[in-house]
DNA sequence: CGTGATCTTGAAAATTTTCAAATAGAGTGG
DNA sequence: CCACTCTATTTGAAAATTTTCAAGATCACG
């Protein structure tokens, strides 16, 4: 029987890919892997010492309740992303399966005694978390956006470019991991605005709608661009 | 002559707070202090092997320009704040002060030495990412408010809470770091917009103006609330 | 005590939200 | 496989909010 983490889609991607391959495994043997529907939770927030793991296939969201129980998304995670706070003594935010996922899933202690053996993995972890603030940051750039076909426009783009293979390069086609309601949710959008926002671009030749939740890019240049900006 | 750090006012707080006095000595003496006055550029998006810093006294923001040249800020960065990304080849964001700001600066090359050589360095740093990463997603969750007054208003309450010593407590009265553009630049609402909500704060007996940019919390807890949750 | 920049305020225009209803899709049990 | 049902999405029109444009007030500073 060959290693755990032989078959693993994310073998050379995820932070434990610095390790040896005899290291991973002891690694690997730590932990266990865990399958969750859409809509099942990983951890709440609140919740002490929750886990941690590296996300194999599928897509999770990261999101805060207010006190009023609007929910809000702050973030999403593909695979080969970490996912888990390492150091707060209890998980800040909800993380939920956007739609069927698997996980390689560590107890705290398990990952931190792991960064106490192997630096290199201590190395990978904040790099990963240097992307993640990285990315964070993208999104808040997507607020500033001023109009609401922008915001849609941009949020698209990041979606293709999470959903491409390749890095720096979106997908021209893909599904979207998100309702409209969890697209506005992240734009500080209504549910009926980010409709009204994908039929405009549809009209404009941007993009081409696939059933619901389908999306084709005609003119990726055009989805970041504001809206007036590109007459010429 | 004592340690170069030995009057550092975030000595306790900082990343480098996890060295032995040796140690940290041996760090600083690779480093440098600097000051920078308001609207000063540590580094610009683009600079190759960018410096990374702890900053000691002030404030800096982090801030893209797209390509239609407006700025966004995508942080705000306090004294012991680390500022500077370890991997990625190249700068992704402008750093610049807010204030007179002083800091304690590093060759990014030195700082990677520095974490090989000491695990717990690495450890604090991505701790310090970790909460960065947090605060990141706290300013996300601002601009899912739906109104322009609950926008400022949450906002106010982070700054409040920036200012302040004691962790989690909302300074009463503090001066705004942000002008009127940087603030609605943050929450992606107009000059005049901000203007109004704090306006209408005042109104409401939530806040008091002190000139520009004073700003007394008369009622924190109404801060970050709904406009209209509160009638009861 | 000017002077330029920042901030406030007003009114019209544009955008978004809200409320309401119709349509399309996905999943289920017959 | 199809009809049924529940949910998600789209669309419309009025109401509310925000932006834009314009002008006056205030502040900071030389």
């Amino acid at each position: 029987m060959g290693s755990a983490c032989a078959g693993c889609p994310v073998r050379d991607r995820a932070a434990c890919s610095v390790l040896s391959e005899e290291e991973r495994d002891s690694l690997a043997r730590a932990g266990r892997m865990r399958t969750l529907g859409r809509g099942e939770l990983l951890f709440a927030a609140g919740d002490e010492d929750a886990a941690c793991a590296t996300l194999v296939r599928g897509a999770l969201k990261v999101t805060s309740v207010d006190e009023e129980g609007r929910e809000r998304i702050l973030a999403l995670i593909h695979p080969a992303g970490f996912i888990g706070e390492l150091f707060a003594p209890f998980a800040h935010h909800d993380v939920v399966a956007l739609g069927e996922s698997e996980l390689c899933v560590f107890a705290r202690r398990d990952m931190n005694a792991a960064l106490d053996r192997h630096p290199a993995l201590a190395r990978a972890l904040l790099r990963r978390s240097e992307e993640d603030l990285h990315r964070s940051r993208q999104l808040l750039a997507l607020d500033a956006r001023p109009s609401a076909r922008d915001k849609v426009g941009s949020l698209l783009l990041a979606l293709a470019e999470a959903a491409s293979d390749s890095p720096c390069h979106p997908a021209r086609q893909f599904d979207l991991p998100l309702t409209r309601g969890e697209m506005g949710n992240m734009l500080g959008l209504t549910i009926e605005t980010v409709s009204r926002a994908l039929t405009k671009l549809e009209n404009d030749r941007v993009i081409q709608r696939k059933g619901a939740r389908g999306i084709e890019l005609l003119d990726p240049a055009r989805l970041g661009q504001s809206d007036e900006e590109r007459v010429v």
